[in-house]
RNA sequence: UGGCCCGUGGAGCAAUUGGUAGCUCACCAGAUUUUGAUUCUGGGUGUUCCUGGUUCGAGUCCAGGCGGGCCAGCCA
């Protein structure tokens, strides 16, 4: 693995792991698994899981498995499958020849459920969905028996074949667990493990079968199948875990793994469940599951998040029981980290103002040196063309502000980065009174030295108008207006704190010359502005656009804030 | 008058298992700087949810509270 400089804390998980392993539970083995369902993209909470289970078997010398979860053919499809082995690759973890599914093993799930039969541990009930929820009973008071619940296991067994052959219609019976129905753990209450679905195309088992397993039956087998040692999964499946080794003694498997819950990670003004996720992409809400504002492995990617940023996030947030929401701070920090490390520096005007350098011969271009990384000298240089007419950022100057502010200001003096100090001679306003122009002169003494005899502070990016390449910039802000928009105290539909200026577009940027051979993908600082990367699109239309991943951190704004 | 789980600075986690609270992010102050970035130095901003108890000693153990989360899909 290239991005474990460091390896992830400890935690509990692993302490029960050491345990287990000196004790020989599991034969001495470690062996996970990531089990996401592909009825939706991964999102930043799946990198979580990911990180802990492919981590873990790395540090044990043990073996993760990528298993998707496809018991229920309505929701899953295809499509999600081949983007969740994409992202999982991409945040670097191999799975190597140990790619499965729930549905490879629909047939000794089948014929588990019969051996569960003929144990009299489960039966085919014929109550509708409302009647199982009526007899269920409530939190607080015990449920009741089905009337069915006493069949003979001769009389189940053939009323379970013959809901496999087909001959009963979707929802009229289900098969059910026969456990204990005044039991305070509602998943006791002889929940559901087979259900009809007559008509829906599987997309690994096409039509093969018209009954399908339901969650608890089987993942717990699934991973006995496989010879998981350890199933970890998020806090509310404690509950099920009964239920989960309830399945696993009854039908005496030769494998018994422990499931072990931790919780789910909740990032601040953004949301983390498949179903919300999904909303806002149906809804319009935002354009795609790869939308750079999601915090979808598909959008952290195109929006230039690195795997090795989010590696060393999931190491950060750690792994605990107790429910958290993580500041997008520390995100931030953890690419600002691994980019400011490796990013090329290149130079981009976000918000063109023209100066003309009135002292600059009008044909003259100069090929200036600049570094490409000015830690890392092993980047080496890059030619630069300066010439009479020049963008500047329009918030890098004023016509007159205090001494803090140590950019352009008229009358005053600047250095532009890898250049000259230039001197704003004038102030050109078109009939609003809007700043058009400025004219400056440029002093040719001051390349790569400093002026005489006074100081210049500051420094600002430009870049040379008739070489600059014309780029759209998209600017990300957070999504929602509320840090934590699905459980506010208003108690609103999320949606409601959608943020309205999550996406300012910057149609007319100019970036430096040598970004033509940038390829989509491709990460730069744009120095004092912040990381940003090619985004894929655009391309086709002949634009170059290029994605915000993150600011630089501004200590500036925090200074004009405070006055 | 249900069951299970959780509770350490602003945030996320640690604390050799009973030895006097530490790390990262954030924040504040300063130094360096041709990126107001980076880097470096300094700063703790904590009643370890509360109240009792055991103990020479409790964030760790016990009891009782309080606060929060999850569970009544033929979803996962």
């Amino acid at each position: 693995m290239s991005n474990s400089e460091k390896p992830a804390p400890s935690n509990f998980i692993r302490s029960i792991i050491d345990a287990d392993l000196a004790l020989n539970t599991h034969e001495g083995r470690v062996h996970t698994r990531f089990p996401p369902e592909p009825n939706g993209y991964l999102h930043i909470g799946h990198a979580k899981s990911i990180c802990l289970n492919f981590g873990i078997a790395q540090d044990y010398k043990g073996l993760c498995n990528l298993r998707f979860d496809d018991t229920n053919p309505y929701k899953e499809n295809i499509e999600y499958v081949t983007a969740i082995k994409k992202d999982v690759q991409w945040l670097g973890f191999d799975w190597e020849d140990r790619l499965y599914f729930s549905s490879d093993y629909f047939q000794q799930l089948h014929d588990y459920a019969v051996a569960l039969i003929k144990k009299g541990k489960a039966y085919v009930c014929d109550l509708s969905a409302e009647e199982i929820r009526e007899y269920r009973g409530t939190l607080t008071e015990p449920g009741k028996a089905s009337p069915h619940r006493d069949r003979s296991v001769k009389e189940n067994l053939e009323l379970f074949e013959q809901m496999r052959a087909g001959k009963f219609p979707d929802g009229s019976k289900v098969l059910r667990t026969k456990i204990d129905m005044a039991s305070p753990n509602m998943n006791l209450r002889d929940s559901a493990i087979y259900r009809i679905r007559h008509g829906v195309v599987h997309h690994q088992t096409g039509e093969e079968w018209c009954i399908y397993p339901m969650y608890d039956f089987t993942h717990c087998l699934s991973d006995a199948i496989e010879g998981i040692t350890h199933s970890l999964c998020t806090l509310e499946f404690e509950d099920h875990r009964p239920l989960y080794d309830w399945f696993l003694d009854t039908l005496e498997t030769t494998h018994h793994p422990q499931q072990i819950e931790f919780s789910r990670l909740s990032l601040q003004y953004t949301v983390t469940s498949k179903r919300k996720l999904a909303q806002l992409v149906e809804e319009g809400h935002v354009h795609g599951w790869d939308d750079p504002r999601l915090p979808t492995l598909a959008g952290l990617r195109r929006r230039g998040y690195t795997p090795a940023a989010l590696q060393t996030f999931c190491k950060r947030i750690g792994i605990t029981k107790a429910d958290n929401t993580v500041e997008m701070a520390l995100l931030e920090s953890c690419v600002r980290e691994d980019l400011d490390k490796n990013a090329m520096r290149r130079m981009a005007v976000l918000h063109p103002l023209k100066v003309i350098i009135e002292n600059y011969p009008e044909d003259k271009v100069e090929l200036l040196d600049a570094a490409n990384h000015p830690k890392d000298e092993s980047r080496g240089l890059r030619k630069i063309p300066l010439s009479r007419e020049i963008y500047i950022d329009t918030n890098d100057f004023r016509e007159e502000a205090s001494r803090k502010f140590k950019r352009l200001v008229a009358g005053g003096e600047v250095r532009l980065r890898n250049a000259y100090v230039i001197r704003c001679n004038e102030v050109i306003k078109n009939e609003q009174g809007d700043i058009i122009e400025l004219r400056c002169s440029y002093d040719p003494e001051t390349l790569g030295a400093n002026p005489e005899g006074r100081k210049v502070k500051g420094v600002i990016h430009w870049v040379s108008a008739q070489h600059a390449l014309p780029a759209e910039i998209r600017l990300y802000d957070r999504l929602f207006t509320h840090p934590t928009p699905d459980a506010t105290k208003e108690n609103k539909e999320f949606t409601a704190y959608l943020n309205p200026d999550s996406l300012h577009t910057l149609t007319h940027c100019y970036i430096e010359s040598n970004l033509a051979e940038a390829t989509p993908g491709d990460q730069f600082q744009f120095e004092r502005e912040g990381y940003f990367c090619l985004d894929v699109g655009g391309l086709s239309e002949g634009k170059l656009v290029y994605n915000r991943t993150v600011g630089l951190r501004d200590s500036w704004a925090k200074i004009e804030q405070k006055s």
